[in-house]
DNA sequence: ATCGACATTGCATCTAAGTGCAAGGTCAAG
DNA sequence: CTTGACCTTGCACTTAGATGCAATGTCGAT
C-alpha cells in the first residue's frame, strides 16, 4: 500500500515549509488526498511527485500560474500538447529577451566600473556619470 | 533662466506617468523643487536630469532603494565612491548568477521541447515528463 | 491524564513598484 | 463666469508568492 504523509513529513521531504504546502491548497494547486479523523491532511505519493514537479517547474521560470495549466487542475482537463508547447515555447522567447538584456546591463556596468578604477576627482563619481549617460 | 515644469510636463518628457513621479516624491527619491501657490508641484531641469538617472539605473536592474543610496537622499551626504563600487559589483554578481540560471533554464526547456517533436502516444506528454525529470 | 510537538482555521502582513479613486482645488480660454 | 483640463491630498488596492499570528484542536508518548 502506498504510504501517507502528514503535512511536515511531505514538507520536510520536499524541503517546503508547510505554510507554502497550505498555500499551494489554497490556490488549487495541490489537495490532499485525503484527511484523518482529527482532520489533519493526508499526503500520498502522488502528491509528493506533484509537488516535486511544481517545484522543478517554477525552478525553470515558470508561474504558478503556468504551473496550473502544465498540470491541469483537479476539475478542468489536461493541457493538450500543443498548450504545453506553446507555453515552453513562450518561456524561452522570454529567456532570450532575459539573456540579451543581462548581457547589455553586465556591459555598461563593467564600463562603468572600468571608468572609476583611476581616482577621482573629489566630489564626483565617474561611474555615477557613466551610468546616467548609459541606456 | 532654467525652465520650470509642472508634473505632467515633466512626466511626459520623460515617458512616465505623474502617479509615478508622485510615488518617487513619498519615497523621497525626487522632491520637486518648487511650488506654485495653488501648490501645484514644479520641477527644473535638475529633477529632470534626476529622474533620467533614476530610470536608467532602474533599467540596468538596481532597485529604487539601491538608487537612492547611489544618488545619496535630499538629507543624507552622497555615497562614496567606494559604496558605488560596492553595489555595482554586487549588481555584476548577480547578473552573473542570472545569466548562468537562464543558460541552464533555456538548456533544459529546449530538451524538452526537442522530445516532444515528435508525436504523442494518446494521454501523456513527454514534455511534462522531461520537465518533471529535470533539475 | 497530561505534555509537547504538531495540526487546524482565518485573517493580516510582507516586498516592490506602483495604480486607482474620490472629493475637491486651480488654471487658462472663451 | 463657466468649462474643461489639470492638479491636490489621502487612502486603498494590485501582483506573486508566500509568511506570521492567534486561538484552538489532535496525536503519541510517558
Amino acid at each position: 500500500m502506498s504510504r501517507q504523509f502528514t503535512i511536515s513529513q511531505l514538507a520536510k521531504a520536499a524541503g517546503v515549509p508547510t505554510t507554502t504546502l497550505r498555500y499551494y491548497e489554497r490556490v488549487g494547486l495541490l489537495e490532499p488526498e485525503d484527511r484523518t479523523q482529527g482532520n489533519y491532511r493526508l499526503y500520498t505519493d502522488q502528491s509528493r511527485r506533484r509537488l516535486k514537479f511544481i517545484r522543478a517547474a517554477q525552478a525553470v521560470g515558470f508561474t504558478l500560474d503556468d504551473v496550473k495549466t502544465l498540470l491541469g487542475s483537479y476539475e478542468g482537463q489536461p493541457p493538450s500538447c500543443g498548450d504545453v508547447q506553446a507555453l515552453i515555447g513562450d518561456r524561452l522567447a522570454q529567456i532570450e529577451v532575459g539573456l540579451k538584456d543581462l548581457r547589455h546591463v553586465q556591459r555598461v556596468l563593467k564600463a562603468a566600473l572600468e571608468k572609476c578604477r583611476g581616482s577621482e576627482p573629489a566630489g564626483r563619481c565617474y561611474v555615477i556619470e557613466t551610468l546616467r549617460d548609459a541606456t
